[in-house]
This record gives C-alpha cells, sequence and structure tokens, in this order.
DNA sequence: TGGTTTTTGAT
DNA sequence: TCAAAAACC
C-alpha cells in the first residue's frame, strides 16, 4: 500500500473525532491508499509564545503515546524538529517530496501566527502540485457563530444563544478514528529533546486517560457542576483543559459525554453549565479569528491603551511567587506555581488583584500564566485577562474590583484552599485565615498584604473614570 | 462571574 | 434598628 497522505497534527494530538484525520482516512482508502501522520516540533516558536515547561512536557507525552495508537492502525507518525515556523514550509516540502507525498491534511487553526504558518506551508506545498485540504477548526461548533447583521457576536450572551440554535441544528456524532490500514508497526519513543518534566501524576500523557475522566466528570459531577465549580477546595472542575488545549481531548467528544449525561438524567442538555463553559470556549477562539488585533497585543477596546499602568517589580515578583500578603491570592498563585494549573475562580480573583489592585498591565499578567498555564492557550487566556482587566470584549465594567478578603471567605470559607498552598498559615482559624492579624503574620513568617485594599481599589476606578472624560 | 454606600421599608 | 434592595462606582 502506497502512503500518499499525509496528516498534519498540531494542537490535535488525537485519533478520535479528528476531522482532518478521518477525512484523509476516508480518501486514502477509497483510493486503496495510505496515510502517514506528520508533526513538527518547533521548540523556539513556543518559547516566543511564552508556552510553559508543562504545556511542552505533556505535549511530548502526547505525541508518544499518540504514536503507538497510530502505529497499532499500522499509520506511521514522522516528526520533523526545527525551530521556528518560519522554517517549517521547506521542510514540509522536503519531507512531502521525498516520501512521495500527493495530499496534505490538517484541522485549521485561528491564532494569526498560525494562519500565516498554514498559508505559507500551502502555498509552498501547492507549488509542488500536492492538494492541501484544510478541514474544521477545533471547536464544538466550527462554523462561524454571526448576528442577523452577520457580524460577530461581541457579547457572550447573544453568542451563546446563537450558538446553542446551530448546535441542536448541527450533526454532533463524533468522527471516528480512523481504521487499521496495514500491520502494527513497531515504534520505539521517539527523541523530543525539548521535552519538560511536569505533573504527570495529575495528567497522564495519555488520550484514553483523557477520555475515561472525561465520562467519569460527567457519570458523577456533571450534574453538580454549577453549585460545586467556584470551591477551589472542591474536585469539582473537569480538569480537562489541559487535554482540550492539546487537543488530545476534542471538543466534540466533550458534548457527546454531555449529552449521553443528560440523557440518561432526564436533564436538558442547553442547561448544562458546563457545556456553557465550552461555548466560552468556542467564544473567546472566535473572536481572536475576527480580531486580529487581539494577536497583537492590543486591548479590544482601543481606548484602554491610553491607561498608564503601574510597574512596580517588587509588586510583580511578590504576585508571581505569592507572597502578596493575601492568602487567597498567594495560595492560588502557589497553586499555579507548583502544579501548571489554576482553580478558574481564583484565575479571576488573582487576574483582578493583578489588574485592578495593584494596577499592573494585564499583558504581563497574561504573559505570566502563559509561562506557567500547563493549559496555556491563546485566545482563551488572553480573553479572561482582558476580561479582569476590563479591556476586552463584554469585559467586567471597570468599577468591577474583587475584594479578595470578601472573596475568599465566599469560596474558601474553611480556609482549606489556603491551608493547602500556604502551610505557614494552616494553624489559624477559619475566621483569621483570609485576614491574619498582624502579630499572626508575624508568628506565621507571613508577609504583610503589599496593597492597601480600598484606595487602590478606588485609585483603579478613578484612573477608567478618567479615560472616560478624555 | 462585584463591592460599597445609600435608600427603603418592615419592625 | 436592621436587613434587603437599589443606586452608584
Amino acid at each position: 500500500m502506497k502512503i500518499t497522505h499525509l496528516v498534519w497534527l498540531r494542537n490535535d494530538l488525537r485519533c478520535q473525532d479528528n476531522p482532518a484525520l478521518h477525512f484523509a482516512f476516508l480518501e486514502a482508502s477509497s483510493l486503496q491508499e495510505g496515510i502517514a501522520v506528520l508533526v513538527t516540533p518547533t521548540p523556539k516558536q513556543w518559547a516566543k509564545h511564552n508556552e510553559s515547561d508543562a504545556k511542552t512536557g505533556l505535549r511530548a507525552g502526547l505525541i508518544n503515546t499518540l504514536s503507538s495508537t497510530l502505529a497499532q492502525l499500522g499509520i506511521p507518525l514522522h516528526c520533523l524538529d526545527t525551530e521556528t515556523f518560519e522554517t517549517l514550509p521547506e521542510l514540509i516540502a522536503q519531507f512531502c517530496t521525498s516520501n512521495n507525498i500527493k495530499h496534505f491534511w490538517f484541522n485549521r487553526d485561528l491564532p494569526i501566527h498560525e494562519q500565516q504558518r498554514d498559508q505559507a506551508v500551502c502555498e509552498t506545498l501547492k507549488s509542488l502540485d500536492i492538494s492541501c485540504h484544510v478541514q474544521a477548526t477545533d471547536l464544538i461548533v466550527p462554523r462561524d457563530v454571526l448576528s442577523q447583521q452577520g457580524t460577530p457576536f461581541k457579547v457572550f450572551t447573544p453568542f451563546f444563544n446563537r450558538w446553542i440554535t446551530l448546535l441542536a441544528e448541527q450533526d454532533i456524532t463524533p468522527f471516528p478514528a480512523p481504521e487499521k490500514q496495514a500491520d502494527a508497526l513497531t515504534v520505539k519513543p521517539l527523541d523530543l529533546p525539548w521535552a519538560k518534566p511536569y505533573r504527570d501524576d495529575l495528567w497522564p500523557a495519555d488520550q484514553d486517560i483523557a477520555k475515561q475522566k472525561l465520562w467519569q466528570f460527567c457519570h458523577h459531577k456533571e450534574r453538580h457542576y454549577k453549585e460545586s465549580r467556584d470551591y477551589p477546595i472542591e474536585p469539582a472542575t473537569s480538569t480537562l483543559s489541559p487535554y482540550l488545549a492539546l487537543g488530545a481531548l476534542g471538543p466534540r467528544q466533550c458534548l457527546e459525554a454531555i449529552f449521553y449525561t443528560c440523557n440518561q438524567e432526564e436533564r436538558r442538555w442547553q442547561d448544562s453549565i458546563w457545556l456553557k463553559e465550552l461555548a466560552w470556549r468556542d467564544f473567546y477562539r472566535q473572536l481572536m479569528a475576527h480580531f486580529p488585533a487581539l494577536c497583537m497585543n492590543r486591548p479590544f477596546k482601543p481606548e484602554t491603551d491610553a491607561l498608564i499602568w503601574r510597574h512596580n517589580n517588587a509588586e510583580f515578583q511578590a504576585w508571581c511567587e505569592g507572597k502578596t500578603g493575601f492568602p487567597i491570592v498567594d495560595a492560588a498563585m502557589r497553586q499555579l506555581n507548583q502544579t501548571g494549573w489554576m482553580h478558574n475562580r481564583l484565575r479571576m480573583i488573582v487576574a483582578s488583584f493583578f489588574t485592578k489592585l495593584m494596577f499592573a498591565d494585564w499583558r504581563k499578567g497574561e504573559a505570566y500564566f502563559m509561562s506557567k498555564l500547563i493549559d496555556g492557550e491563546f485566545a482563551a487566556n488572553n480573553g479572561g485577562w482582558q476580561w479582569s482587566a476590563s479591556t476586552g470584549c463584554d469585559a467586567a465594567p471597570y468599577f468591577r474590583v474583587f475584594n479578595p478578603t470578601r472573596q475568599s471567605e465566599t469560596y474558601d470559607k474553611n480556609g482549606d484552599f489556603i491551608r493547602r498552598f500556604v502551610p505557614e498559615l494552616s494553624k489559624l482559624d477559619a475566621k483569621s485565615i483570609h485576614d491574619p492579624k498582624p502579630e499572626q503574620r508575624k508568628l506565621c513568617k507571613y508577609p504583610a498584604p503589599i496593597i492597601d485594599y480600598k484606595p487602590a481599589r478606588l485609585a483603579a476606578i478613578a484612573a477608567f473614570d478618567e479615560l472616560k472624560g478624555r
């Protein structure tokens, strides 16, 4: 069997529900031909994009697992190492020519640099008479979700309503994995020198385990998600984001699990709050595709570029290291630093603290998150930071400033989450742990607050007020 | 997906 | 007097 079709995988490292892989296989087998898979690590490019060691580590593991899975199906996985996107067209072209590849497949990527990369690759290949087949992007609703005026939505709720309508109309069956095309291949682990260690005890690099985690979540926790998701001590959220970010799990596989579970439990899938979170993922990705300025360091609301952010390096360092003297903020940042992941409620708390109380440039916070997050993904991360900073589309109103202590009392009532990540405070009682007295701080060797909350809040609001008057 | 201050309305 | 609602940032 001649291998003439090549499927290029990037952030869609899975066999199941993978449009490019599925359609390439169908097409190839109808011609009695075979497919191969290509991955092209670009560590230098990832570094430019601030990709974290954790995400890189998980990616390496997933590539290896995928390689074994594909080998069972007789599908070879090739890995072409390079440094940046610039060298890819030439490298891929060479590979295709010397391996007699005639058809090239991939799933559309939305960030601007990635789009430019893909376009350059396609142009080079087309000049060599290799056909390029660009498949649906990795969203639940891959079509443009547009308002009646044909414009992209700038507010989430109307987007969501339209999104739900389109979703109800579309076929939601995930694409099956390719079938066995040849005898199983023997593979040895790939040499991936850029791989970094990460918390593989929390996120095993295995697509099947990701899928198991998905179904367990839907079976046991999805129905309680609405009430319990805001409490970081509860194991209530899916923690599937690292897998979604690298495409070890596809969003439509999540949808399938939601449909099944809601059906079983006689609930309406439209009411699933977890589904709504997945809609946010689609929303921010589509937004990024419609507004390329977002990929170029620009705020969604241009007028907010006139804000003069404070830049206090000592405060920035304290925030990064989890030494702000606000227990809930510090617990959250230490969770991020230690595990590569942070609970969503805490992401809002630390981002509000950073952008409003420290009044630091949201782009610096965004970059730090990317450099640590195992699930770091441009659109959602940028969207979240701009939401917090009130510079974004459908963002928090500028006067919405989280009071870290109130948030802590509400969402970590007993202080157990703080105790887990700020052990020096573990002896304090549930009342004082949210804002220890000066004597207690001294005793616990815990820093004094780096910010005076009340005036900081007023200053942030005043800065935005001034913007209006200009 | 907030927080604080002011007003209201039931005692 | 106080808690809930509303108004405001």
